[in-house]
DNA sequence: TTTGTAGGTTTTATCAGACAATATATTGAC
DNA sequence: GTCAATATATTGTCTGATAAAACCTACAAA
């Protein structure tokens, strides 16, 4: 679980039994490069390095992470793949301007929910829903097959079921990405990392009331009506209405988060 | 330019001459690992190995292309950052399912546009920008800074005046780029590389009649108007009906591609 | 003074070969 | 047949060396 195994890393000539334990935050299971990759990936997102700061090189990671020089490069051409890094000879990896990073990624998405301004975070991430979602619930319900329908109407009844917030929740994104997948467009489906996101942080946000509860099914159980029934300028309505009630959720409790 | 250095690379004992050059695709400029992630990304969207198959190893790729392991795992390393793969011990790299991938992404994009079902992806990425501009527009309509006004402004000139189709796909990009930047939502700007994409595969398919070209330019300047005055419906209706202007193209002149 | 050129230096890029960790496959015991 | 121990193949990590690229410096020439 912990790094700096302590091997066979006796430097020759004297034994320094002083250098820094320097923790990686590690999960189970997942590599080191991959937590190297995190650690990195958040502090550039954080702001700790912004855009065309030049990173510590390839050496100094290495030391203050105790790691090999090759964990952390593979960790670096990782960032590179999400377009917030770039690195030439001599001239070291900077950091790119923001407008290059891939915002819609599921990592650098998490960075950014981890990130200070959370709040103003989430606010994009409700606001960028409504651009999107009124529309592919009303392509979804010209275009939805049985099967997705299925799929749609089964997450609607175990939204409705849910004992646990958490199950609520999952349920909640399960349904969501479901009117996304109908809506037949490709390129809509990565957007799934944002409806999770945000409901993700919706969830540590509030606990909401009953009453709140039972509206927002209501809300929903109308939108898996509209999409069975075929209407889409219905559905972009009912969805449109959804949001609007989440709207009012977050501006009204947003305040005092209880994280 | 060329890959294969044949340096210092004489086996212990004999020296095989036979094996083969495997030219590596490279453009001037990329690493080596960056010509290997371009590759093997590129096989895996083209469907070479569909999704769930399990790759060649380290070790072939490593031979295949005549370079390091380190090399073929740093490319990897980038596909595991777009969820293109993922890899265990003794398991190998796996292709992810195509919910997975991230389709947004420049890199990915730009290998589904080299794919056999070029059509079918030009077709999905002008629906997918119905389903965003307008609503883009609408917002830079409310919400604009005079700074953004004048690039939006700048670029829609460029449009006019531009001698080369090429110099007028150019500011075409910039002008709808610059629409996406003045909403105000930081994550429409990762969408800008699908207008990138997709008015570059635009580019290649139709040479327009001049009378196209009139019109198009007078459909850009109304939205141009509409944002300037701040009128969000009107900009939205108009962003609609230049959309609706290049699916006509799209729909009248791509069944005869001129590749 | 300015300009060009040749080295020197720093950093990433690539290579090679070893060992560790891990998940599957195989074998053996009961 | 079931379960546990062992073998095996593949990625993960480490080390240390060399190559290539880009910036910097010093110096020479116009």
């Amino acid at each position: 679980m912990t790094l700096n195994k302590e091997k066979n890393r006796a430097p020759t000539g004297t034994v320094s039994r002083t250098e820094p334990p320097s923790q990686l935050p590690r999960f189970a299971g997942a590599s080191v490069h991959a937590a190297i990759a995190n650690e990195i990936g958040l502090r550039i997102v954080r702001g700790d390095y912004p855009p065309g700061t030049v990173l510590p090189n390839e050496a100094k990671w290495s030391e203050t992470f105790n790691v090999s020089r090759s964990a952390v490069r593979e960790a670096i051409k990782m960032l590179m793949a999400k377009s917030l890094l770039s690195s030439r000879p001599k001239v070291g990896s900077r950091v790119e301007p923001r407008e290059h990073w891939n915002l819609l990624d599921r990592d650098v998405l998490s960075w950014y929910a981890m990130s200070p301004d959370r709040e103003k975070f989430l606010a994009t991430v409700q606001e960028f829903r409504h651009i999107v979602e009124p529309e592919a619930a009303a392509l979804a319900a010209a275009r939805r097959t049985d099967e997705q329908m299925a799929e749609i109407s089964g997450a609607c009844h175990e939204m409705g079921t849910a004992t646990t917030l958490r199950a609520r929740t999952a349920a909640d994104t399960r349904f969501h990405m479901a009117i996304l997948r109908a809506a037949g467009n490709d390129l809509l489906i990565p957007l799934g990392v944002l409806i999770e996101s945000g409901l993700e942080s919706l969830f540590v946000y509030v606990t909401r009331e009953v009453n709140d509860l039972r509206h927002a099914q209501q809300l929903h159980e109308e939108i898996e009506r509209q999409i069975r029934l075929q209407k889409p300028e219905r559905a972009r309505a009912a969805v449109s209405k959804l949001l609007a009630n989440t709207d009012e959720i977050i501006v009204g409790r947003g305040e005092r988060p209880q994280t």
